[in-house]
DNA sequence: CTGAAAGCGCTTACAG
DNA sequence: CTGAAAGCGCTTACAG
C-alpha cells in the first residue's frame, strides 16, 4: 500500500546532514535554540533531499494544524466570491490556510459541517451562513473560535462581522427622499435573517420619521431568481414603486433587468434602483449600480485579526466589528438636486 | 500553552466504553473487523463523550490527509467561483476536502504554492493557473496527482480537463459566417496562454478556410478592465470589425458594455458578441450573451474522478478530459436566416 | 472478533 | 547549543 517514492523526513535530513533530528527540527523552528551553522548544515541538507516538514505531524505534536475552516454558502453571488478570494489572498504569505466547506442548507444539523471538527481547525470562519447553535457550541468546546461575516447570532461565542447596516439604510433613505421620490420598496434577502431585518428596519423606520407612511417589502432570498420575482410583485402592484432599495448588488441586478426589460421603466428617470455590497460589477456600465459599499477586503482583514486574536489567546471574548463603507453615486439612483 | 478544554480522544472512548483502544478505532473503520455489538458500544461512548476523530493523526498513520489542495487565481472571475462552488459542492458529502490556495502570479517560483507540499495533501487541482514545471515535478516526486482544469500543461505527469476549444470556436465562427458577418475579430486571455491559442487558431484557421481574409486580434488578459481596453483598440480601427468573438463571458461582457455605451453601436444590429463559458449572468437579460457552454459541473465531476481515480492507483498515467459544451444561442450576436 | 504493541513524523521538556 | 526520549492520536500487522 505504501507509496513507491516515500517523502524524505527528519530523520533522512538528519542522517546526511549527520545531526540528530531533534536538530532538524529546530532548524525549521523559527526562534528554536540553534546555532547559525547548526541551521545552515541542516538547511542544505534538507535542501539537497527536498524536503518538507510535515504539517500533520507537526500539528499532531502541536496540536495546532494551521487551517482555518472557511464555511460558504454560495460563490455564485460575487460578493462572497470577492470575499473569499480576500481571505485567501491575505493568508496567503501566512502559516495559515482556508479548507473550504460548502453549507448548503442552514439546517441545524448539517453533516458536512460537522466534518469539519475532524479537522482539527484552528478557527472557522463563517460566511452567508447561519451558524446553527450545535455547532458553534461544539466548537466552542472544542476551543475553536468562530466568526461569522455579514450575520448576525445570539450565540454568546461566536465573534461577527459586517457592515454599516444601519447608518448605510438610513443615508439611502435620506439620499432617495432628497431625490424626489415618493413611493418606497425594499427587496430583502431572506426574510429571517437578522443582517436583512436590520436593513429593511433601519431603511422604513427612517423614511416613517421623515413621514413616509408606507413602504412595501418583498423577499429575494439572495438569489437573482428571487430579486427578479420580487420586483415583478412590487412593479406589478397598484402603487408602482419609484425607488427601490435592494439588500445586495446581486439582487439589485437582477430588479434592474426586471426594471428596464419587463417592464421598459428608464432608470433613474422612472425609478431609482440601490444596492448594496458595491462589488466589482457594479461599476459596470450595463448596471451603473448606486450602492452603499461593503469592502470585503476590510471585512476580510477584520476576521483574519480575530481570528489571529483568538488563536493566541483561546479564553478572548466574543468580538464584534463594523466595518465603514460609504455611499457610492452612479447612475442607477436619481441625484438630489443641488 | 495547553488549551483548557481538550479534545476527547480514542483512548478516552475505550476508557468509557470499556473496551481497548484499537477497538475504538475499528468501530470509526469502515469495513473493519468488528461485532456490532462491539460498534454499538463504542458508538455510544463515543456520542456522549463528542467524540471526533482526530483527522491529523489519522493521516500520519495512513498517510492519506483526504485534504485535496486547490489553486486558484482568481475567484473575481465568475466562471472560477462556479468551478469552486461545484467542486466543493461535489466534494462535499465526501470524505476529501478543499484546501484553498490563491495562486497571484505565475511566476516559476511560488512560495505559497511551495507549502502546499507541507499539507500533505491527496491531491493538487489547479484552475486558471500555470502549473510551474518545479511544482509539477515536486508533486509527483512526492506521488501526488496534479490535475489542471481549462489549461494545457506540456508536462507529462498532469491530467488536464477543458472544453471543446476547437469545436467551439469553429461552431461559432460557422455561425457568425452563417450571420452575414464580414469582419472578425477575437478577443484573447492571456497571449501566452495555451487554451486561449487554442481557440484562436481553431477560430481564425476556420474562418480563413472560408474565405475571411484577417481576423483582427486583441487580448484581455481574461480581466474586466483588459478586455474593455482590448474592445477600444477593435473598434477604433478602421475597419471595424462586425462581429467579436471573446475568450470568456466575463471578457465579453466588458466588450458588450464597450460597445454599447462608448461607441453607441446596437447590438446585435451593427455588431454580434458571442462569448465563451456561460456563466449563470451570461442569461441576464442586461447581457442576454450568445455563447459557448462549458458546463462547470462537468468539469468538477471530470476532475474529481480522475483525482479519485489517481489516488487509488498512484502510478495511473496522466489523462486528458475534453468536456462537451453546445452553442448558447441568446440575443448578442446576429442569428443566420432560416 | 479483540487486544497489546509498534510506528507514522513531528515537538519539546530534560540532561548534558 | 545539542541529543536521547517521550508523547501527540491514530492505524495496522501480529497473536490469541
Amino acid at each position: 500500500m505504501k507509496q513507491g517514492i516515500s517523502t524524505p523526513t527528519e530523520a533522512d535530513v538528519a542522517k546526511r546532514a549527520g545531526v540528530s533530528q531533534s536538530a532538524v527540527s529546530r532548524a525549521f523552528t523559527p526562534g528554536a535554540s540553534v546555532s547559525d551553522r547548526m541551521r545552515r548544515k541542516v538547511l542544505k541538507a534538507a535542501d539537497e533531499l527536498g524536503y518538507h516538514p510535515n504539517l500533520m505531524a507537526r500539528s499532531l505534536a502541536t496540536s495546532q494544524s494551521n487551517i482555518i475552516g472557511l464555511a460558504v454558502s454560495s460563490l455564485d453571488n460575487p460578493f462572497y466570491a470577492h470575499v473569499v478570494q480576500e481571505l485567501s489572498e491575505q493568508l496567503r504569505l501566512t502559516e495559515r490556510h482556508l479548507l473550504l466547506f460548502t453549507a448548503k442548507s442552514e439546517t441545524e444539523i448539517d453533516p458536512a459541517l460537522e466534518r469539519v471538527l475532524s479537522f482539527q481547525i484552528d478557527a472557522l470562519i463563517l460566511t452567508a451562513t447561519i451558524a446553527s447553535r450545535a455547532l458553534a457550541e461544539q466548537c466552542h468546546r472544542a476551543g475553536i473560535p468562530v466568526v461569522q461575516i455579514n450575520r448576525e447570532t445570539k450565540l454568546p461565542r461566536v465573534s461577527t462581522i459586517r457592515g454599516e447596516n444601519v447608518r448605510a439604510s438610513q443615508r439611502i433613505a435620506d439620499f432617495l427622499l432628497a431625490g424626489g421620490h415618493k413611493r418606497f420598496a425594499y427587496v430583502g434577502g431572506t426574510e429571517g435573517s437578522s443582517v436583512g431585518r436590520e436593513r429593511r428596519d433601519a431603511f422604513t423606520k427612517h423614511l416613517r420619521k421623515r413621514g413616509v407612511k408606507s413602504v412595501s417589502v418583498a423577499y429575494g432570498d439572495y438569489t437573482f431568481e428571487g430579486a427578479a420575482a420580487a420586483t415583478r410583485q412590487l412593479l406589478g402592484a397598484a402603487e408602482r414603486p419609484d425607488a427601490i432599495f435592494c439588500a445586495s448588488d446581486y439582487m439589485a441586478f437582477a430588479t434592474l433587468d426586471v426594471v428596464k426589460r419587463e417592464f421598459g421603466l428608464s432608470v433613474p428617470e422612472d425609478i431609482s434602483v440601490i444596492g448594496f455590497d458595491d462589488v466589482p460589477q457594479a461599476g459596470n456600465p450595463a448596471y451603473d449600480l448606486t450602492t452603499y459599499s461593503q469592502p470585503a477586503s476590510s471585512l476580510a482583514a477584520a476576521a483574519i485579526e480575530i481570528v489571529n486574536k483568538s488563536i493566541a489567546n483561546p479564553r478572548s471574548r466574543a468580538r464584534h466589528v463594523e466595518i465603514p463603507g460609504e455611499l457610492i453615486i452612479r447612475g442607477s439612483a436619481r441625484r438630489p438636486p443641488l
